[in-house]
DNA sequence: ATCGGGGCTTC
DNA sequence: CTCGGAG
DNA sequence: CTCCGAGGAAGCCCCGAT
């Protein structure tokens, strides 16, 4: 209740002592100056929910890797048009939601490593190879930090597949005295990280997502299947209308028999709408069949560095550029070297 | 030595 | 985690 | 709208009964 009774209790005691002038102000004034109270007291909670000791109530507060903070957390909307109107048009961050553990990841000047759950409670018994991942992954010169992540089971024996959450919860808990013994671990963890709070005595709380982001892809190395950062996208509004598209009956069980391709995407469309890409360059394949059998025998081509431009709605999907099409646009282009090199095979 | 339920923690 | 009441 | 408590599923941990 630190929320409700901290701003209470704060009020009591500034009122109580007559700290300020109060008869000097207006109902109005005063109502603002505790509201303002209720502000800084909660600000102060954020960096130091431990009300022990004289750090909470020092002027200048600073996070203290050890003490955990309290997490972020999600707001849930209605759906994609509440969340679209929040943005207002503006380009958004979208995340994938992990479905494993909060882990918020300490690292002390002291060169220890401490993890805690969504809760603050401590769960680094639970975790000795996720403080082992850390060690390893973690630059040299970072000699402190706090890291938001998500804890999550993984196969590595199935190509790294994430595993539930009933499973990544199957794994041994450890207590407070002694850890786990990372001998016998059998569930497997990848841990996705998403936010970076505090590195080297820095709050980084106040600059933008983007920049927080690249310090973790400078302050740490990317591990596939142990330490990774977690997956993002950043969605323009053209992009979104595109994903509200294409769902319900739109989207198909399976891939029709005459769509000609090797690729073995998630999710298979009707073929229904005609988008404009543009793109570097058009080359041979050995992947894409885009016109194969028309420039290469075995070959197709694809487009680099494509990059999706308009849907052209005065188009169905029988009028978008045909094979002939696409290898008469490859055989008129410039940069064509591969052809010469690659064709005799 | 083994089992089951209450306790605790996660979502 | 979700839900709903209080303010 | 924010805060907070109730309540639920699932799993490990621990301790007391057998």
């Amino acid at each position: 209740m630190m929320k409700t009774l901290l701003p209470a209790l704060a009020h009591a005691i500034v009122l109580d002592k007559k700290c300020m002038a109060y008869h000097a102000l207006s109902l109005e004034g005063i109502k603002s100056q505790l509201q303002s109270l209720s502000t800084e007291v909660a600000d102060a909670y954020n960096v130091i929910p431990n009300l022990e000791g004289p750090a909470f109530f020092a002027s200048s507060l600073a996070m203290i890797p050890g003490t955990p903070i309290p997490p972020m957390l999600a707001r849930i909307t209605n759906g994609l048009s509440e969340s679209l109107k929040l943005f207002n048009g503006r380009a958004f961050t979208c995340e994938y939601k992990y479905d494993g553990q909060r882990a918020q990841i300490h690292k002390l000047t002291d060169g220890s490593v401490r993890i805690f759950s969504r809760q603050m409670k401590e769960s680094t018994t639970r975790f000795p190879d996720l403080v082992n991942m850390i060690k390893e992954l973690c630059s040299p010169e970072v000699s402190s930090f706090i890291l938001d992540a998500e804890v999550v089971g993984i196969d590595r024996k199935k190509g790294n597949k994430l595993m539930s959450f009933q499973e990544l919860s199957s794994r041994e808990r450890g207590n407070k005295q002694s850890s786990i013994a990372i001998e016998n671990i059998k569930v497997d963890i990848c841990v996705f990280v998403f936010d970076i709070m505090f590195c080297n005595g820095q709050r980084l709380l106040d600059c933008p997502l983007r920049k927080r982001r690249k310090y973790i892809h400078d302050l740490f190395q990317e591990k596939p299947g142990y330490f990774e950062l977690a997956q993002q996208l950043t969605v323009s509004v053209t992009m979104l209308k595109t994903k509200e598209f294409y769902s319900g009956e739109r989207i198909l069980p399976k891939k029709p028999v005459y769509y000609k391709t090797d690729e073995q995407p998630e999710l298979w469309f009707t073929a229904q709408q005609v988008w404009e890409i543009r793109g570097a360059d058009l080359t041979l394949s050995p992947v894409h069949h885009a016109a194969i059998g028309l420039v290469h025998p075995s070959r197709g081509i694809s487009v680099r560095m494509p990059r999706y431009t308009r849907s052209v709605p005065d188009r169905n999907s029988e009028d978008c550029s045909t094979a002939t099409d696409i290898a008469t646009m490859f055989k008129a282009q410039t940069r064509k070297m591969e052809v010469s090199s690659e064709g005799q095979e």
